[in-house]
DNA sequence: TTACTATTGGCATCTGGTATTAATATGTGA
DNA sequence: TCACATATTAATACCAGATGCCAATAGTAA
């Protein structure tokens, strides 16, 4: 009988706690969940400003949403400065929030390697060419916000074998280089396989 | 005045594809982008069974919610199917359409080395981790719509540097592998910078 | 008791739908 | 050209999961 009455406060920060875990539930679930009335529940929300069920989860189909697609772009991941075609291009990427890690806002290392990686295919001079292997090393963590510059040189080429040298830099401190083995193919050449 | 009339079957197939391409549109914003009522939307959605609105983005953020949440989210590129923290872990990613060249329909490079390094990253057991560096190799183009199994295992650690080797298969045939140096970090490590 | 906060209830309203039935267009074959 | 079929639009009732607002009640400390 002695249904005990959580206070106030800490009912609230358990209602966060909970929704944070699974943000799918509705308020009447919660209700149950707490055993207060729903009315109870949707003052709790507007008070610490939890989003009703519907917005929560359109958030958290938003932002994966927005991961995979910012990979999706163009043909080039940044924006393309510049070609020299067979020799040399710049490219820049403004890095924003759905590139990084939420907690730490840390941009993941893929997106650093994408734009290098679009960067080294994109000057070949041939109608397809693939990344074959890689060489790659990140010198610092790069933070959401930052805007980097990517700078890539062919170095060697033999016959349809490319290597091709990229730096990253922010304000001119590099954060990233790698060693690209790229091949440039004629056009079918793998469309049989 | 000529108000070209799409035939039902074209509507539905590119209502489709709208769809594939943005799940958060509703049935008035459909309705005004192919100029005809709302209940023909609705009639070719029932038609086409196609779910509404609410259903479809659920259906977005449940699948990324499904993924292990050991980590915060839907920070992993692919699908986490199986984490050991600390030793070995397996994802996998079904490539589609826009991951790849829109010509040869070969998957760019960096959403191979994406699933990879997120890989990679997610199975240390560590607040956070950070790639450092990675050598890496293409052994052949992915063509779209291929499903890649990646395959990571710690191999060394000593202190906070982990070396990560990374193995990704389209039906048992190897297409890339990679050896990633991973470094754990302490919260707040980077923060201050 | 009084005063105040916390909780609950009731009701109108909103969005983005489903389900159903009926009224119009529009096109096509005979 | 008429008749029928198919496609489109309209109208209405209903649902879930809310918001917003106001009134009623419970609990609690001075």
């Amino acid at each position: 009988m002695s249904e005990f009455r959580m206070s106030k406060e800490t009912r609230q920060q358990r209602l966060r706690q909970q929704l944070e875990a699974d943000p799918f539930l509705t308020d009447e679930e919660l209700a149950r969940l707490f055993k207060v009335s729903i009315q109870t529940i949707r003052l709790d929300r507007l008070e610490l400003g939890l989003p009703e069920l519907r917005e929560r989860t359109k958030q958290v189909a938003a932002k994966v949403y927005a991961q995979v697609r910012s990979l999706s772009g163009g043909e080039v991941y940044g924006d393309l400065i510049d070609v020299q075609l067979g020799r040399s291009g710049l490219s820049i990427l403004d890095t924003d929030e759905n590139m990084g890690f939420a907690r730490t806002k840390i941009v993941r290392g893929h997106h650093i390697f994408a734009q290098a990686n679009s960067l080294a295919v994109a000057i070949i001079d041939a109608p397809t060419a693939l990344t074959g292997s890689a060489e790659i090393r990140f010198l610092r963590p790069v933070k959401v916000g930052e805007r980097i510059v990517a700078k890539a040189q062919v170095i060697e080429s033999v016959k349809n074998r490319f290597r091709v040298k990229v730096e990253s830099r922010i304000d001119q401190e590099e954060i990233f280089h790698g060693d690209f083995v790229v091949f440039a193919m004629e056009d079918g050449q793998w469309a049989g396989d």
